[in-house]
DNA sequence: GCCAACCTACCGGGCGGTCGGTAGACTGGG
DNA sequence: CCCAGTCTACCGACCGCCCGGTAGGTTGGC
């Protein structure tokens, strides 16, 4: 998680703006970790301090506050979801290979680290009001933009009956489960997992029979 | 939520066991709202006391403590789900009838009153290690009875070239983030809702062209 | 000598949980 | 018919603890 230390530059109004940028990144990441293990409400700030060897106040000299850490990572995460995520998949002209860049790239970003992008989705009701607003108008944008992918795919005739909504949705939620069940050191390697849930994801979109195709209601 | 009554009778070893069982039963049915508006960590025993009408030392005459309410209540969510979701499913021979009929069934329920279910899933952290164990051992049963089922689909030829694990886990992803996106008064009706989760997750794991069953392995 | 990078010591407050008490309904003996 | 005794269902006050956050240093490298 390298890409840290620009997106904190980036997410500049949540620091003291002053301090080594590095050893803020650390702190950051390490908040992630422990904000992911544990959830948010159950993590102290001394949890913080101690995980990167400082004292309570000695963190502080690097951070304004509990709930602007929690917003400067899902800030992050945000970012990360929209140049790994959205950006290259929007250079796609064919929805279906659209769709298949959004579910195999966000697939992808979980099996690396899915501390900072599973705050993102658990701990909403952590922040301030104005906060949250900005993540949940984010992360509206990007089922839209999931759905708006599925329409054009039905505008193809690729899909019958399948509302995009409901589908956007779904994806998202079969995409984001992953960190639940996922483990680095595990049995399932990360290809395969990225490359099985991608298959997934669009088989359940697109009808390739004709028996969906000719009931389209019900 | 009526059958939270029965549910509390046989958990009753987090209760003082003596107390009338309405007024218990509603305790718990606002104790899971509440969790699941809020989160665990973030509901004090106050709030909920205060959403029944009590004090903090009044509800404790109903109530253990805050890990036993929460255990008491991830338990009646299981026992929900055995009883709405797998012992019904586990009746159908088919396999593919079994998939949709867990699919549908759980969704269902989802769509009725996720609270319970959706604490079921997104506390465990908040349990003693004991009861955690126990959660998550039924949890990792309900998994596998779906893996199974997916199994005994590609033993019939309609699945190929899919880990029966992944598989589980992403429908079980979709089937979960439902909670996170369906509101009742919402534009979209249960019916709609629930139809439209089965079918995507049918389509999903069944493979029905020849382009999938050529190439089952990359 | 200065300033970045920390620390010790502390604050007010809310937490989960407990204790002693009590209003009021109910019960049974005279 | 009464009243002592008992039990259910609660409450006010309190406990120790830890929380997020801060004030006011101290230290070591430039």
């Amino acid at each position: 998680m390298t890409a840290l230390d620009s997106a904190l530059h980036a997410t500049g109004r949540t620091a003291t703006g002053e301090a080594d940028p590095d050893r803020r990144a650390e702190i950051y990441r390490n908040a992630a970790r422990i904000f992911h293990r544990k959830g948010y409400h159950a993590t102290s700030i001394n949890d913080i301090a101690a995980a990167v060897g400082l004292t309570k106040a000695g963190l502080y000299y690097y951070i304004k506050g509990k709930q602007d850490l929690l917003f400067a990572i899902m800030s992050f995460a945000m970012d990360q979801l929209d140049a790994q995520v959205i950006e290259p998949a929007r250079r796609e002209q064919e929805p279906q290979a659209r769709l298949e860049a959004i579910v195999s790239r966000h697939a992808r970003l979980i099996t690396q680290d899915s501390s900072a992008l599973t705050i993102l989705v658990n701990e909403l009701e952590g922040l301030l009001p104005d906060d949250r607003a900005d993540i949940i108008g984010r992360q509206r944008d990007y089922v839209e933009f999931i759905a708006d992918t599925l329409a054009a795919l039905r505008d193809e005739g690729k899909v019958l009956g399948l509302d995009p909504t409901i589908g956007a949705f779904s994806l998202v939620g079969m995409i984001l489960w992953i960190s639940r069940w996922y483990r680095a050191d595990g049995r399932l390697d990360a290809d395969e997992v990225v490359a099985e849930v991608t298959r997934m994801a669009v088989a359940a979109v697109l009808n390739r029979n004709a028996e969906q195709a000719e009931d389209p209601d019900e």
